[in-house]
RNA sequence: GGCGCGGUGGCGGAAUUGGCAGACGCAGCGGACUUAAAAUCCGCCGAUGGUGACAUCGUGUGGGUUCGACCCCCACCCGCGCUACCA
């Protein structure tokens, strides 16, 4: 077979193998019981209209992995949609009047065009679009099965709501600092509505294992951290007039402490409790709180504020009656929206009684401060007056503090130790130095009381910035006051707190928790923060809420056998931003599925959430029209294997679809505990700035324009090479030349034919097959692991060898040949065009991406000789080759022999030697 | 404030998880080819000193453990992300 001598035309190569791919189905995913399956998912995009930078990064290297898990032997399926439903389409449609479907649509066709430019394996008969009535009628059946197992449910709360895009949202899609909108960074307002909700936090507890699955640390923390969960106590105080009032705590051991109550503004028994007198400001406050929004709250630089209701409670532990306050910092939205305050224990209730004069009792005693026994020698209990460790330090006690005494020497050795105790008031100084240090609130305290004269003018006279402590200083004062020492219960023990008075710190908690339980006034609690879905949209372009409400028979769900509840398309859009559906004139008219009278429709659609919470089912069998999908695809394709995405959506769209998973599996639906197995996440590419891209910047990089510059090959490879795939990094246009370069090497040495005459070396061929081996070994490894940026360089190292021995005559031998053949099948996941277009020209059968994926031969791998690193002290003094499988005496002998060793030994004699086996040899005089 | 992630040449990043720091690539420098440029090929490329072989230093900072630390421990500094009056 001869081969063909041409250039690399990426834009000929590309087109025309896509284009056979398609004909042939050759990415077609069936089941296939003889195989293993893999489902290999990447998250699917919202059709805005252009693939960026940010889609190619996320999916070609998933698609390489998919590609490479094919040769594996799995039966691969790779499917891809668009979660169509989204306000983008409807702002489109107000600013520009085109039709949210229209817009839609068109952004489908024009991204579907760009996913095929990426060569990816994509099977293109699973593909699924949410705003598809086929795919949002089980959307909304979904939503039906939730409502019959109560999970879904209505609600009248205080929610969440944007202005500018005139819908509440999910507490998931309010970010950041000041509260925005997670879509238009609108600060968002609370608004009392009646709402559907699912109930999430049923899934709480469940949702925090993450032992089924193999998901990255950082979203387990993410989640973790959203959940939210808190054990501690549910206490019931009563209040005068004998109603319950219950609140929760982690600390109940300060129950004794407690001095008031704070009710948040919306509670429920505010009305009750408020006097006569207290009436009108507590109505006031009331008022305003519910006027603010939550960045109002935070302006105030939360300066608390709040009014006493005239009311009193009850503490149910030793009968004190306790004044009930109303404040804006205890929130309805968590706990019971009432807490006990405890002043002495608990900074934001400190501040509210000292804004207020409200009294403050300790009930733990000040915990010992001393944590690390490397200093304190054993005179240095409690109640010492001065305590030397030998080592350099001393401490006493002067005027109420510690005065801790360094030995000049000691002062870096000491530093981190020094700062315990500098938690609360102490000064420290540096024997035979005038350097003093101590906090300024400890003169200001000194100088209003009986402190010395003397050491009050050091530490004044010395300049504590002085450059050569300055930053010693500077540790100090950034030094955390000392309340996370006081408020942790391990140490010292309760006081004040009547039976339970000397009860020790560390079992504190436990003991409070029996008491309450054996009296009935309350039992341990677990709280968590996480809150119930917010599923409801006062919005037009999503799935309608299948619910019909009569005025008789209130809410009712649509019969199935109606759905879908379509989408009205005469539709008109007000510059205001609110919901068409609610004013279109006789779309909401129906009849009630219990009685038969006129009825209205929810006028409200799906969190688009809710749609790709089940996507990965729809891709099963996208026309199924039994049900959400077909059971025999379910069997044998779920759960999906691989998902890669964004970890921006660890605290939305992955807490959703598992609730979701967990919920369907509850209702019987789904199996298993968890739909997606492993998860893997990409980071972001930045622009060449270092900023993260944005149209508005002016930083973002078109793929598309690439794609016709270098060709796909190309973006791909350098997407896969110029940064770590999960952290992301900076783009570099001039980078990209690099995986140019490197590909039309590739080409070069594959089409290039070199005279070749004589037999190579046998040392030429060895090396070519040991080099060829143990790159694909590693290749192997890294695709295992997701490392992709390390197969590329791999590759590069490999290609640079294989054209060093095509120098020394290789080219055309048993080993050149066979590095060309398994060359090829490496390369053929990242650059599927080239490595299919040489694989044809090598006169292999078609298609390459059928083929196996390589064995190692690990004999050939394997090294003879290696480098034996010489070390004298631990530093490198010399590197010796010698056999592998050396043993230790002769490594060692040889190492001693070594006249670089000798020099550096001057004459004396080795104390030790350690040798680890094949690698090195260390000798320590 | 809390939680998490990260800090390695001019730049992006490697380093089998305790054993040669800087693979691979970009940029730069030198050379070959060319009338010339581009492309391509070869070589050099952490800092300091030395003509040189070589020596010393070097993975944010200060300590510690170890024969040996980018890697483990303690403390701190800086950057990024998430979260935030969560009781």
């Amino acid at each position: 077979m001869s081969k063909k001598n041409y250039s690399y035309n990426p834009n000929e190569i590309e087109p025309r193998w896509q284009q056979k791919w398609e004909q042939d189905g050759i990415y077609h995913a069936d089941i296939d019981p003889s195989r293993p399956k893999h489902y290999a998912l990447t998250m699917l995009p919202y059709p805005s209209g252009d693939l960026h930078m940010g889609h190619w990064f996320a999916m070609t290297p998933s698609d390489s992995r998919a590609r490479y898990m094919r040769m594996k032997g799995f039966n691969v399926m790779f499917p891809m949609g668009f979660d169509a439903f989204g306000l983008p389409a409807e702002n489109a449609a107000i600013q520009r009047n085109i039709h949210p479907k229209e817009w839609t649509y068109a952004n489908i066709e024009r991204m579907r065009g760009q996913l095929r430019s990426m060569g990816a394996m994509y099977d293109w008969r699973r593909e699924a679009i949410s705003s598809d009535p086929k795919y949002y009628h089980w959307t909304q059946w979904f939503f039906i099965q939730l409502f019959k197992h109560q999970m879904a449910y209505r609600k009248d709360s205080a929610v969440d709501w944007c202005p500018n895009c005139n819908t509440t949202l999910a507490r998931e899609q309010v970010k950041g600092d000041d509260r925005v909108c997670e879509r238009c960074n609108t600060p968002v307002i609370k608004k009392q509505l009646e709402q559907w909700f699912f109930t999430t936090t049923q899934y709480a507890e469940e949702m925090l294992s993450f032992e089924q699955i193999d998901w990255p640390e950082r979203v387990q923390t993410l989640q973790t951290n959203w959940i939210g969960r808190s054990e501690g106590a549910s206490v019931v105080f009563e209040s005068e007039y004998g109603d319950p009032m219950e609140v929760f705590t982690t600390r109940p051991d300060t129950l004794w402490g407690a001095t008031f109550m704070v009710l948040a503004p919306e509670h429920p028994l505010v009305e009750k409790l408020t006097t006569p007198e207290q009436h009108a400001a507590v109505h006031a406050y009331q008022e305003q709180a519910s006027r603010q929004s939550d960045i109002d709250r935070e302006s105030a630089e939360r300066e608390k504020t709040g009014v006493f209701t005239g009311g009193y409670a009850i503490n149910p532990v030793n009968g004190e009656r306790i004044p009930v306050w109303v404040a804006d910092y205890v929130l309805m939205s968590y706990g019971t929206g009432a807490i006990m305050a405890v002043p002495a224990h608990d900074e934001r209730d400190f501040d509210f009684a000292i804004k207020f004069g409200l009294p403050i009792i300790p009930v733990i005693e000040n915990p010992a401060k001393v944590i690390k026994s490397v200093v304190m020698a054993d005179s240095m209990k409690e109640g010492f007056d001065k305590a030397v460790d030998g080592n350099g330090i001393a401490v006493e006690k002067k005027y109420g503090n510690l005065l801790i005494t360094l030995d000049e020497d000691k002062v870096q050795e000491y530093i981190n130790i020094v700062q315990v105790y500098l938690k609360d008031n102490c000064w420290v100084e540096i024997a035979g130095s005038p350097w003093v240090f101590v906090f300024p609130e400890t003169i200001e305290k000194w100088e209003s009381t009986e402190a010395d004269a003397r050491i009050l003018a050091r530490c004044k006279e010395y300049d504590p910035k002085v450059a050569a402590f300055r930053s010693v200083m500077e540790m100090l004062n950034s030094q955390p006051a000392y309340q996370d020492v006081i408020y942790h219960s391990e140490y010292g023990k309760m006081i004040n707190s009547g039976p339970l008075s000397d009860t020790p710190g560390d079992q504190a908690v436990q003991k409070t928790i029996q008491l309450l339980e054996e009296r009935g006034t309350g039992k341990g609690a677990v709280n968590y923060r996480l809150r119930d879905w917010l599923i409801s949209r006062q919005r037009y372009w999503g799935a309608p809420i299948p619910m019909i409400h009569c005025q008789t028979c209130g809410v009712n769900p649509v019969p199935e056998d109606q759905l879908p509840v379509l989408l009205p398309d005469d539709v008109e859009w007000l510059p205001t931003g609110e919901s068409p559906l609610k004013l279109h004139p006789t779309w909401k008219k129906t009849t009630c599925p219990v009685c038969g009278e006129e009825a209205e429709r929810d006028t409200d659609t799906m969190d688009t959430f809710m749609c790709s919470s089940w996507y990965h089912l729809r891709y099963l069998s996208p026309d199924y029209d039994q049900g959400p999908f077909d059971l025999a695809e379910y069997n044998y394709w779920m759960p999906v294997d691989t998902y890669t995405g964004g970890i921006e959506h660890a605290t939305m769209h992955l807490i959703y679809t598992r609730f979701f998973h967990k919920a369907l599996r509850d209702m019987g639906i789904t199996e298993g505990h968890e739909p997606m197995t492993q998860l893997r996440n990409q980071g972001i590419v930045l622009g060449e700035d270092y900023e993260k891209m944005s149209k508005s910047r002016g930083n973002t990089v078109p793929p598309d324009k690439l794609v016709e510059d270098y060709g796909a090959d190309t973006v791909r490879a350098y997407l896969m090479f110029f940064a770590r795939w999960d952290l992301g990094g900076p783009w570099d246009s001039q980078g990209i030349e690099g995986s140019a370069r490197w590909l039309r090497r590739v080409w070069t040495a594959f089409t290039e034919p070199v005279e070749s005459g004589a037999e190579p070396p046998e040392e030429v061929s060895k090396a070519l097959r040991r080099k060829l081996h143990q790159t694909l070994m590693a290749v192997t490894q890294d695709f295992e692991n997701f490392e992709f940026n390390t197969i590329v360089a791999a590759l590069m190292e490999l290609m640079n060898e294989m054209y060093k021995a095509r120098e020394q005559g290789a080219y055309g031998s048993p080993a050149w040949l066979e590095a060309e053949d398994v060359y090829l099948r490496m390369m053929a996941p990242i650059a599927p065009h080239m490595a299919e277009e040489l694989w044809a020209n090598l006169g292999k059968p078609y298609s390459i991406h059928h083929q196996p994926w390589p064995e190692v031969d690990a004999e050939a791998a394997r090294e003879e000789e290696i480098s034996l690193i010489v070390q004298v002290n631990g530093k490198l003094r010399d590197k010796i080759t010698v056999p592998v499988e050396i043993d230790d005496e002769e490594a060692e002998r040889i190492a001693l022999a070594s006249e670089t060793v000798q020099r550096f030994l001057e004459g004396k004699a080795p104390r030790k030697v350690i040798v680890v086996k094949g690698k090195l040899v260390n000798i320590v005089v």
